[in-house]
DNA sequence: AAGTTACTGGAACGAACATTCCAAAACAAG
DNA sequence: CTTGTTTTGGAATGTTCGTTCCAGTAACTT
């Protein structure tokens, strides 16, 4: 008897999360959200409650429909050096298929709008952080084999340093509107990452 | 006859500047502007237009009060490739003295809190980076000497690579307190910059 | 002293905001 | 159709914002 759900609750936050993606955590309004959702304000309030708690859902749903696939490669059982590689060779064919400028990474533009005192958000961006950090160790520690020339603490610096220039690109992509410039960051950096496990320094 | 300027326009910049790198510029209302300037609304306005007037200068006194000193070293004219391991240390030290999260730099919030369609926001934000780019590539140019290695178009590069990942490193900044993290990673990236003109590689 | 200018503190304003509320509409089941 | 439930569009509310305004006061000149 009782009537069913007219929106899906996975669109709706999916529509959020573009808009908070584009527009800004700060900038977007709840009439904004109306607006690219689609839902009345009453549905989304019922379903979320507040523009914050929402955001958070985004957030999430952030992690499963644009990370995950992205990082799938990379975060695959059998991935080797070459999953890296893939992983910015497909954000940047993103970066190149767009016209304009970047709207950067969700996570990385959230970072600079909210102050570490909102706990929760802060935990979820660093959860992203660590997310990529891992993916991107295991992988170079397989490179680098159980007696290859990293110590674990080289592997770490070295996965720090991946997922670090990788927020750098996402971040200066909302700069530039120059792919070229940002292929060959990408290329500059993978460079100094291959030449490390394989041994052509300590 | 006229009654002199009971506060300098420069100290209210500078004030204002602190709080939109602390705050960042959406974040930040009149109100807090107010009490972190000790100037009133009405002395404010009697010397900018509006909030982003003055945010505007507020970028350009961030060029001139913080990028000026902090890249001195880079800039001077008889610099070389220590000039940069000195910039990333200065800027290190800044971090491990720092209690708590870091606030980034100013330039790399704002990225993320404008649309390009401002306009002459954006240009201020690209000039920054041009600037630390020709900072960065005049070094590594003479460091690369008249007839090293690296060709111009791999300067260019590296010395993108360089601008790049150091916004990388002030962005990460906000998300982490454990400055050996951003150490190693300044540690990483000198390392990965020092062997390329130094000829261990094309 | 008077005159002139500059700043303050806060009131006032309209716009925009997040959030709440509800009458009407849409739909499903009987 | 009727009844029960859910969603909608938009009005209403109370807050906060950027901006304007001004009476009072402070500082300087003559």
């Amino acid at each position: 008897m009782p009537r069913p759900r007219s929106h899906s609750r996975s669109a709706l936050v999916d529509n959020a999360m573009k808009a908070f993606w584009k527009i800004g955590y700060q900038a977007v309004s709840m009439g904004d959200l109306v607006r690219e959702t689609g839902v009345s304000r009453g549905g989304i309030y019922s379903d979320f409650s507040g523009k914050q708690e929402l955001f958070h859902a985004c957030l999430d749903r952030y992690q499963e429909a644009v990370v995950t696939p992205a990082f799938a490669q990379v975060e695959a059982e059998d991935a080797d050096i070459d999953a890296i590689r893939c992983y910015f060779d497909n954000l940047l064919i993103g970066f190149e298929a767009m016209e304009g400028f970047g709207i950067g990474c969700l996570v990385g533009n959230t970072l600079t709008q909210i102050d570490p005192s909102e706990e929760a958000t802060h935990e979820k961006l660093q959860a992203h952080c660590t997310r990529l950090f891992k993916g991107f160790r295991k992988v170079l520690a397989r490179e680098n084999g159980p007696n290859g020339p990293l110590s674990a603490a080289e592997l770490d610096d070295l996965a720090h340093f991946t997922m670090i220039s990788a927020q750098g690109l996402w971040s200066y992509s909302r700069l530039t509107d120059d792919g070229a410039i940002l292929r060959r960051y990408a290329e500059t950096l993978l460079a100094s990452i291959e030449t490390r496990p394989r041994g052509a320094r300590s």
